[in-house]
DNA sequence: CTGCCATTTTACCGGC
DNA sequence: GCCGGTAAAATGGCAG
């Protein structure tokens, strides 16, 4: 019998894989796309940044504005929730 | 003598502006394009929370995997701080 | 009848509580003791900014002092985050 | 003559002083005051959660208790305004 | 008075 | 489904 076959195949498995039982490849992979969607979070937070800035050097008063957009949005998560129930309802009336 | 002269002209510095001395359409348009970029954000958080569920499905520990990635940040974060630091003592040199 | 029985009943359960189911006087005493702390630290922000004019006037560089201190800080957080990823390994290496 | 007698005479200066023209110790021990009261208002902000944590589980809405904290102080920083204003009043009107 | 930094507040996400 | 803790946003304060 060859010394340690089974280690073989386990190092053949290991390839870029498998430390400790863990996929490392498979994982970096994820994280790695974890952080480009992050950098792009972040790139977005600054340009609506840019813009609060702009608008303030237009005059516009940025805690208000912060204001309005907070109540349309509210606004627009009870639309949804009203249209959520309504769809609920409309199933619940084909039955 | 034309229709409505001083109406045409009130209506003239209306037309898509200062309803109370506020240059309306502006606010819109700033409104707005924040609005579409917190959209955008919002679907980035949203794929990276399929990522995260991704991987969770694929037996890695979430909680492991956040505490990684928030360590490279803060690594990233170090190198940056270093060099702001460089640049102060530099700055502090010429003094 | 006797004088404002109901009013009586009212007010024994008022007695230092529930206006509206509220038990007001829990209520004011948590706000107070909160409010009591804010001004404490609002005393120790006034003591730490005389110090920094103190620190001036001996000639030191504010901003830099601030950013010493700033390092001094994240570098007790490092301590700290590295403890805290020790624990976290060592109940890992548990499973 | 001895060698150096200026230094030494520098060096005198400089026990536990002056590196780089910089007065060490004082400006250790101005950090270190610093720090010590940032430690303290940490502490503060602390027990100042603490609280909220026992109002809530008392079934207090925190959110609306910190709203109620905030509409008071402006109170008192208005009443504080009224008073300064009320003092400067005075003092004019004894001229 | 503007911009920056610290603190505070809010919102999110995973775990129980 | 709530709770706890963690990350992002927002407000407030300070220096220049």
């Amino acid at each position: 019998m060859e010394k340690e076959p089974k280690m073989d195949i386990i190092k053949e498995a290991d390839e870029k894989n498998d430390i400790g039982g863990i996929a490392v490849e498979r994982l970096r992979s994820l994280v790695e796309r974890v952080e480009h969607l992050e950098e792009e979070k972040k790139a977005l937070s600054s340009d609506i940044k840019d813009i609060f800035a702009e608008a303030k050097s237009a005059g516009f008063d940025v805690k208000i504005m912060r204001e309005i957009i907070r109540l349309r949005r509210m606004n627009a998560a009870d639309r949804d929730e009203r249209e959520y129930l309504l769809d609920l309802y409309k199933k619940a009336i084909d039955l």
